[in-house]
DNA sequence: ATGAAAGCGCTAACAG
DNA sequence: CTGTTAGCGCTTTCAT
């Protein structure tokens, strides 16, 4: 077994407390029995055992962040700001991956919530019924899905989602697709709400195709629904979907943008990388990432009492070179 | 507090050790009694303190995973075989990022160590001097790094990257380039290694341009040299630094494939979606880290007399559409 | 098969 | 400023 604080405390001839104190509250201590302490505790090789501290206080000062798919490009820069805003609060994050499974999910929320003083629920793909439950375990923030009652950070994707509709009716497109995503994702319904009812505004019509799996995959297998309904201009529900759409209609011999024009959701990298560039909305992700932590803290801080805030971020339409005027009908 | 054994075992009229033995030794209590406790700790929602648990068995169950970059798309996947894999032996896996930072990645393991049983390190970029120091805290496994006494996962690059510049020679190029990455990468350095030796060999002249950042923002700012270089081949650390550099050379009026071939590491995700298609080298990112996950568990079985394995996995190269023969010089 | 008691490493009153 | 004492939630002998 590892060194402990009563190693430390028989070596520096003071009692564990003291030792204790020098760690969690340096300033009730001599100063020159201080420096005795940690100069035997450095020589020794100590560190204070977190999971025992946290048995006594309480506070484990972990913080869980569970998202859908660690590989999708949505989440790293989400994670990456999570970590740094819980770092400077002398916080850790931990991440786990649900593979887009709600059973999974809901496994790893229970086995996290003991180790961990709250989690970040990433666009749950669970039921808004399992959350209400499991609320009592162990403080949540929502990132991307209301629930009601919950601290939540929203993405107004809507607001892009107008904005690219808008873009595609700007240039001449009629008949344009929508590509929705999984089943339990409260963004694919805000994608689908906002853009039918842009749509209906501008006299555009649009076929809902889906649900599709959030992948390039999951694009590349819609390809020749969206040859087959006729369409010129195709929503995605992510930069993957869109990617691998393009890719499959290429395979059908149609170009993008020439034929199709294609927009994407999240500006991730592989829609920066990509050729033609994707035009795609942006996610505030790493805005919400921070955003979220802080709420986070604040409930785990305020216990019970905790305000259940909900942060809306904007989004907004990048253009780049997936898009283009619909060729003459 | 959430509820505890203690509730459970008042609720239903047994002492906490036979709560206790229901849960972590069912066969040891009688079958009317369990199946009452049960019933009881289910209704409470009583779930097992990990942490508790631990500090009695010495055991948490957890194992972290320490990366670079969760942004780069090297790593998703290993992440993801290495939690599904230690989710079969049931431990979990904590993922942790360090952001290239060396002094962030030593006390990111310093704070883990205590929480969990074993820690797996990817392509770390710390020195084998603190890895040693550190390893006596808790048992590690390494991926991508030679550290003499450590049980070690290594993919073999150096066997692609020999066809990589058997590849391009055989296209006709005769001055090459490799961009290499950060200073602190085995893999880099075996790259350089290899694709040096096989230039020789071949009579190809190469030039090294570096260190790089890992990332796309790498290979952009090394298009300049690239051109000045009068190379029409190149050979990137990462799929990243590739695309980058596609990006830069193109800025530059240089078309890929067409003025320069240019080859990636790692087959990820952008490599597969960008265009042209990225000539690569896989790497056997999940075979890695289900390996890894399993050597670990085999070391925190073990403890001091855990075998150090080493395990060489093989990579190769996927040709595709980022090289082609050189233009006539 | 179950209960009693000790203790894992640490913190938190409370004395002194 | 430092020592004493009592646990945090759980497992684990050792009895019974």
């Amino acid at each position: 077994m590892a060194v402990t604080i009563r190693d430390v405390a028989r070596a520096s001839g003071v009692h564990v407390s003291t030792v204790s104190r020098t760690f969690s509250a340096p300033h009730l201590v001599n100063a020159e029995t201080r420096n005795r302490v940690l100069a035997v505790a450095e020589g020794l090789g100590y560190r204070p055992n977190r999971a025992a501290r946290a048995l006594t206080t309480g506070r484990t000062h972990n913080l869980g962040l569970i998202v859908a798919d660690i590989a999708n490009p949505f989440f790293p820069p989400l994670i990456k700001a999570a970590q740094a805003q819980a770092r400077e609060r002398d916080y850790h994050v931990f991440v786990a991956d649900t593979d887009e499974d709600p059973v999974l999910e809901q496994e790893l929320i229970e086995m996290l919530c003991k180790q961990v003083d709250g989690v970040l629920l990433c666009s749950p793909r669970l039921s808004n019924r399992v959350i209400e439950r499991l609320r009592a375990q162990v403080p949540f923030v929502v990132v991307n899905r209301r629930v009601k009652g919950l601290a939540t950070v929203l993405m107004d994707v809507g607001q892009g989602v107008r904005a690219a509709v808008g873009h595609l009716a700007g240039l001449g497109h009629r008949r344009v697709a929508l590509l929705s995503g999984p089943a339990g994702s409260w963004t694919s319904g805000e994608i689908r709400e906002s853009a039918a009812e842009r749509a209906a505004d501008l006299g555009l019509e649009l076929t809902v195709l889906g649900p599709n799996a959030p992948t390039e995959q999951g694009g590349l297998a819609a390809a020749g629904a969206v040859a087959a309904a006729g369409v010129t201009g195709v929503l995605c529900y992510n930069d993957l979907v869109a990617l691998g759409l393009i890719e499959g209609l290429r395979e059908r011999g149609l170009d993008v943008p020439g034929d199709v024009s294609v927009i994407g959701v999240d500006d991730s990298l592989p829609g920066r990388l990509s050729r033609p560039k994707l035009t795609t909305i942006t996610m505030p992700t790493a805005a919400a990432g921070r955003m979220a932590v802080d709420l986070l803290l604040a409930s785990v801080a305020a216990g019970e009492a905790a305000p259940r805030t909900t942060a809306r971020l904007e989004t907004s339409l990048v253009i780049r070179e997936s898009t283009q005027r619909a060729s003459s009908p």
